[in-house]
RNA sequence: GGAGAGGUGACCGAGUCGGCUGAAGGUGCUCGCCUGCUAAGCGAGUGGCGGCCACAAGCUGCUCCAGGGUUCGAAUCCCUGCCUCUCCGCCA
């Protein structure tokens, strides 16, 4: 959420931010409906001032002074009730369009409809050459007896999955070597809730648009995440924080859930597009400073980077352009690795940089050195999140047999395994 | 799930036969004084959100879990919901 004062100030701007992101929000309406809001505000604080003051007069008088001012009140009382009314009205319509007025992004960010307009940055590491023709993780996870997609999709439908034996294994080893390195970097690791209410997810933006990828609990009005970005970013809701305990470094791991709703037919094989994943999620909280906010956006994306380069993937970073950037963002770097059933390089992570948009509809807050109130800035991205990145793991390090050699990183993690063979 | 108790400011804790309590008192915190050091002591200050406005001063509204209601007027009365605690039952 912006700030309305902002918006006010700086109408073209939102608008021009709009613009870029492809986003649709009607900011004239809101400025008008803003307009209508503080008049009738006005009004009616007015009446209540009126109303306080003669409350306070008729406790001091007695007989019929009182009897006549308690009857002119209950005039007053019908006025403030019928303003109010229409207050609510337009409050209402106030903060709806104001949930959905996108945060301009940086003017760094490219132009671009989609994924494809993004812009690549750099890449690390080399890129496999097979002399013998490579399986997709699939067939290979089906070779080696670690994923099972047929049953998975039998109990739980399409886009669901099963790994067993080492790719369990692979799965732990992922997420421990990524817990042991975020605590190395002195994040404070937080297993959260997966449920969550929906000041969570308003509060970091994936609602209102984005109900229909989330899971629902109706009966308790609780949400499933989708990642624990939304949990660990909550979690100092409505909280003021000391300037100087920030910046908080958290890490949250959890399983995801995700509906996937209107995906149909796009990535339907294998492992990239799946209902529920694990992920080891970096969240940093830190003052209302664009530079220190920018300092942090490329530290946990090199973070990110670093583990991607441990496991020995090839990967690049992109800028995301406009058009594929969300709602939130000021600014997102994506960290694709290398699949080679894919022939190109697949998202494996998703680092963005809010300012204050999260911290707003949070009331995440701090106070600073002279003493004064502010919303903080937020930030988060992946670490890692499997099993999609193990796809990489095992398409870039399969051998002619189907056997899959283990990063050195991940050995320590898996019982000191190397390989793992063909089961058949 | 059954039976009770309760939700007040950063924290603890008064305040319910409605008005003078945005809220006593204490702690904490800030500033000043005092003080070989520390501790103690003395004095003053100390919520959040919003409107008018320059995000100043000032004026003003809201805020005693949330949402409704009664009333000229509610932290105080009524209803609903949420949460916490105790006992019992069940159970990973």
């Amino acid at each position: 959420m912006l700030d309305i004062r902002f918006i006010r100030e700086n109408a073209d701007l939102v608008k021009e931010g709009a613009r870029k992101k492809h986003i649709e929000v009607d900011i004239d309406r809101l400025l008008t409906v803003d307009d209508q809001r503080r008049k009738l505000l006005h009004e009616s604080e007015n009446l209540k001032a009126e109303k306080n003051a003669a409350s306070q007069e008729i406790a001091k008088l007695k007989g019929d002074e009182k009897g006549q001012a308690i009857v002119r009140m209950k005039g007053v009382t019908e006025k403030i009730k019928d303003l109010e009314a229409r207050l609510t009205e337009v409050v209402d319509e106030f903060n709806a369009l104001m949930l959905r007025v996108p945060n301009p992004p940086d003017e760094e960010v490219p132009e671009g409809d989609d994924d494809r307009d993004n812009v690549e940055i750099r890449r690390g590491g080399i890129l496999p050459e097979f002399d013998f023709e490579p399986r997709d993780h699939v067939e290979l996870g089906e070779l080696l007896d670690i994923i099972d997609i047929p049953r998975g999709v039998k109990l739980a439908g399409s886009r669901s999955y099963i790994l067993k034996s080492e790719g369990v294994l692979l799965e732990y080893a992922v997420l421990m070597y990524a817990l042991e390195t975020m605590v190395k970097l002195g994040f404070t690791p937080m297993i959260v809730p997966h449920l969550v209410k929906d000041i969570a997810m308003i509060g970091t933006a994936y609602f209102p648009g984005g109900e229909e990828q989330a899971y629902t609990c109706e009966r308790d009005s609780l949400y499933l995440i989708g990642t624990a970005e939304v949990p660990v970013t909550s979690y100092h809701y409505d909280e003021i924080l000391d300037e100087k305990d920030l910046p908080l470094h958290y890490c949250g791991i959890s399983p995801c859930y995700r509906r996937e709703a209107g995906t149909y037919g796009k990535d339907t094989k294998g492992l990239y597009r799946i209902h529920q994943f694990q992920k080891v999620e970096q969240v940093i909280v830190c003052a209302a400073d664009p530079k220190i906010s920018a300092e942090k956006h490329e530290f946990i994306t090199n973070n990110s980077e670093n583990l991607v380069k441990a496991l020995e993937l090839p990967y690049r970073v992109v800028l995301v352009c406009g058009g594929d950037l969300g709602q939130p963002q000021k600014r997102k770097y994506d960290i694709e690795c290398w699949m080679p059933s894919r022939g190109n390089y697949g998202e494996t992570h998703s680092s963005s940089k809010f300012y204050d948009f999260q911290a707003r509809r949070l009331k995440l807050r701090y106070r600073d050195s002279e003493g004064n109130v502010q919303f903080c800035h937020t930030l988060n991205n992946t670490f890692v999140a499997t099993p999609r990145i193990l796809i990489s793991i095992l398409e870039c390090n399969q051998q002619k047999d189907g056997s899959v050699v283990i990063p050195e990183a991940l050995r320590k993690f898996m019982g000191g395994i190397e390989v793992i063979e063909p089961k058949k």
